[in-house]
DNA sequence: AACGCGGGGTG
DNA sequence: CACCCAGCGTT
């Protein structure tokens, strides 16, 4: 039995891949017309983030945003109301970072090579090698979550995927067969692999593949040991009460801090804990406000991948204020649906703004 | 090397 | 519930 990927001839696989790849591959939004602009947007939003999520969100941002210029000169703001919902809010402040760097040094123009392209802002390994090799024909791996699967079942390595080093030594091999005249659809067809046949969660139908003599996990039964990952430390869990105060058909908002958890998006005021009725008032009375009425409304939870938030949540009346303090916002309910990105984790008590 | 960073689908 | 997803930046 295979152990490590430098044991297994890689080259042999080449062949039945794209020909199940000409047969079988995916129709999406980003393959139609695969500029650099359009790929590089596509892989940004698909970071950490399933297909069927990222469809909702590709078409308008680039009718919105339609060319590196665009984006660089977007309000954040807006750029945050695109993203609002798609989450790791940060992958579009550093595109946007990244297309002012395309304006200010390469004159608009997408660099082609994985070394000029790994200088740009939220471009990685794996980016970087999607972008030049789908758009610019380069020969060089993409190496994402798809492969690893794909890869560690076929050779059978137990390595930690987790590790730097194993990266590198998949790209390495994979630099060594990826055939020239079509990098692209060689990277793309190992995803789409990962995605269709060899897939994470539950069993891999492994009879609909075209490696399905080659793959060594197969041979041996033992599909589902790889990828070999550590698992993740529990999350951690936060109580808080989330407070919506609104005065007539206004709401209270806040913009969250520039860095750390959903940083610049907008959300409902929280205190920490569990506080009773009377430490909420005197809350809200030190806001600025003057409370008419209160009332609990159901608990709710968000779970984050490394953060559980447990909500109470109570409605807050309060009297019209005349000046409020310059980080808050009294602001319509339609007027926050059209114009600021409010995370989801407040969704459950968005909907007593509307309603109330 | 370890950790922070969203939100949702799936078994 | 646990796991994972077209990963990257920071420390």
């Amino acid at each position: 039995m295979e152990q490590y990927i430098e044991d297994y001839n890689l080259t042999k696989l080449t062949t039945p891949l794209l020909k199940w790849f000409h047969a079988h591959a995916r129709s999406l939004p980003w393959r139609d017309e695969p500029t650099p602009y359009h790929v590089w947007v596509s892989e940004i939003m698909l970071q950490q983030t399933r297909v069927e999520a990222v469809k909702g969100y590709y078409d308008r941002f680039l009718k919105c945003l339609p060319d590196v210029k665009a984006l660089s000169e977007c309000p954040e703001d807006e750029l945050l109301k695109l993203w609002e919902g798609l989450g790791y809010y940060n992958r579009v402040r550093n595109l946007q970072a990244a297309a002012r760097q395309v304006m200010e040094d390469y004159n608009g123009i997408i660099p082609s090579s994985p070394k000029e392209l790994l200088q740009l802002k939220g471009i990685g390994s794996y980016t970087a090698g999607a972008i030049s090799s789908i758009a610019y024909q380069y020969p060089q791996p993409a190496v994402d979550g798809n492969v690893f699967r794909v890869i560690t079942r076929v050779c059978a390595d137990d390595s930690d995927i987790s590790k730097p080093a194993f990266r590198k030594r998949v790209e390495k091999a994979l630099r060594e067969v990826i055939p020239e005249d079509a990098p692209g659809d060689y990277n793309q067809a190992l995803m789409d692999l990962g995605a269709m046949v060899c897939v994470p969660n539950g069993r891999p139908h492994c009879e609909e593949c075209p490696w399905e003599l080659m793959c060594e996990s197969r041979k041996a039964g033992t599909q589902l040991e790889y990828p070999n990952k550590p698992k993740k430390a529990k999350r951690k869990i936060e109580k808080k009460t989330v407070l919506i105060i609104r005065d007539g058909d206004h709401v209270l908002i806040q913009k969250r801090p520039k860095t750390g958890l959903l940083a610049g998006l907008y959300e409902l005021p929280a205190m920490e804990g569990q506080p009773g009725r009377r430490e909420i008032i005197e809350y809200v009375e030190r806001l600025g406000f003057e409370p008419l009425h209160i009332k609990k409304v159901e608990d709710a939870k968000h779970i984050f991948s490394h953060i559980e938030w447990h909500m109470k949540g109570y409605v807050v009346s309060v009297a019209e204020s005349t000046h409020l303090p310059k980080e808050l916002l009294m602001v319509e309910f339609a007027t926050i649906q059209r114009e600021y990105a409010i995370p989801s984790a407040f969704s459950a008590y968005l909907k007593y703004i509307k309603t109330f």
